[in-house]
DNA sequence: CGCGCTTCTTGATCTTAATCAAGGTCCTCC
DNA sequence: GGAGGACCTTGATTAAGATCAAGAAGCGCG
């Protein structure tokens, strides 16, 4: 067990690090991985999975924007998973998608096949190890997401939202410290709903109060600046030093 | 590695089998978690730990009931797990807790070293690949509960934490079959309103309302019999099928 | 037994966000 | 450039649940 970290070596010609399942991997489980994976490409709002589904493999995002979402019987959905560049997807282990998986961008996924990845976690203790930190994360974010659903307030949510996209967005180009924040919202406003838990139109009734009060800048419909991010974080309610979502 | 699933060994004095992380452990394994691994009694009401407070162990709950929240700095909280006999507490890799525990009865858990537990984890990937499937369900729950806490109404809410809370206990008494399902709610109202994202008001009127109108019965404030599940369930908005929260 | 405490219930009122409804903006495609 | 459609905004009204308030039930304990 050599000690570079392998999460820094770029996996064969994926534009993307597998952040997801080569951090600290040895070079032939590199190679081993590199036998079972494939690309796919789902264009924007094509689904990937249906809840029930077979889904033979699990996969990272390389590039582009999907979500998770769960519904009810009577057709209220609730997205309860937002899935960025660098995320996982799929279980290990399970056959059929919990989840209504979908594209909203257009998505490239660098995808494993289900049986040999399984096989393959079995038998290297560090792929297993990071998946479950990564899982562990995920499960943190669910829980503050779920601090959010169920104490926040309309306009505390839609700030919340926005904080996590502009800090994943930052961090994503690697331009962390600039000073005027930017970013496209991937997200339609329905889609922000729900993930929020609201309707369409009380998100857009706070991203407009947002906007006459100067927490945010629009441009167009879909494009914002922050001018000044801690008063947005001022209305999200969080404690000071902010969560680590999604 | 033999084939004989430990998770049938009871571990030593345990009154409980570490659903946790014996399952499927050779039994020198066993032997080693022995070491690391010892008692400690928490009294109702008491904090078994605060946000931030430094952790220095992983546990299984023996007995009693514990709660995970989260609260917002003006106060407003929200109970982002349940804690009930065989689950899991801690993380290991993490210092520090991320959440307030309390304890809502006395709880009894097993708890083991932190540190020699991670090293334990390191060398035998079984455990390492069970802390991954217990994961991986608590993330199932959490996703489900996103559901229940961003689109359900008050009273399918209550509904369906009636309805898990009658699963889950029927399932810890090995009396899965009994027609008419009766249990002690091990929560007050209040803790109810913090796992619901609603007022404690909210909860009372819609346990009397399901009361009033028949779909369970009440003996004193926290005895609960629900004379038929089926139509529990109805309220609860879900897929006929349900879900395994918590 | 009755005191004091916590927990729970119920009522009256208010607030937030949902719902219903209409119209506006922007983009694509001919 | 104009038609069609997806997406978004804003207004009026309603409804679900929060808040405020009072009192009842249950319980440990002297």
């Amino acid at each position: 067990m050599h000690e570079i970290e392998l999460s820094h070596v770029d996996c064969a010609d994926c534009p993307i690090r597998h952040r997801a399942v080569c951090s600290r991997c040895e070079t032939d489980e590199l190679e081993q991985l590199e036998e079972i994976k494939y690309y796919r490409t789902f264009e924007a709002g094509q689904t990937i999975a249906w809840t029930g589904d077979k889904l033979d493999f699990v996969a990272t995002i390389v590039s582009g924007i999907a979500t998770l979402s769960q519904t009810l019987e009577d057709g209220r959905t609730q997205m309860v998973g937002l899935l960025l560049p660098s995320d996982f997807m799929g279980r290990p282990g399970r056959e059929m998608a919990t989840y209504d998986v979908t594209a909203t961008t257009e998505v490239v996924m660098c995808c494993f096949r289900r049986r040999p990845f399984e096989d393959l976690m079995r038998n290297t203790p560090h792929i297993a190890q990071r998946l479950l930190e990564m899982t562990l994360d995920e499960l943190d974010a669910a829980r503050e997401w779920m601090l959010l659903l169920g104490r926040k307030t309309a306009r505390e949510k839609i700030a919340s939202l926005l904080a996590i996209i502009a800090r994943r967005d930052a961090s994503l180009r690697h331009t962390g410290n600039s000073d005027v924040l930017e970013f496209d919202l991937p997200l339609t406003r329905e889609a922000m709903a729900d993930y929020l838990g609201l309707t369409l139109e009380t998100v857009s009734r706070q991203v407009s109060a947002l906007r006459r009060e100067g927490v945010i800048e629009l441009a167009g419909k879909r494009h914002v600046s922050v001018p000044d991010f801690d008063r947005l974080m001022l209305e999200t309610g969080d404690d000071t030093d902010g969560g680590f979502l999604v």
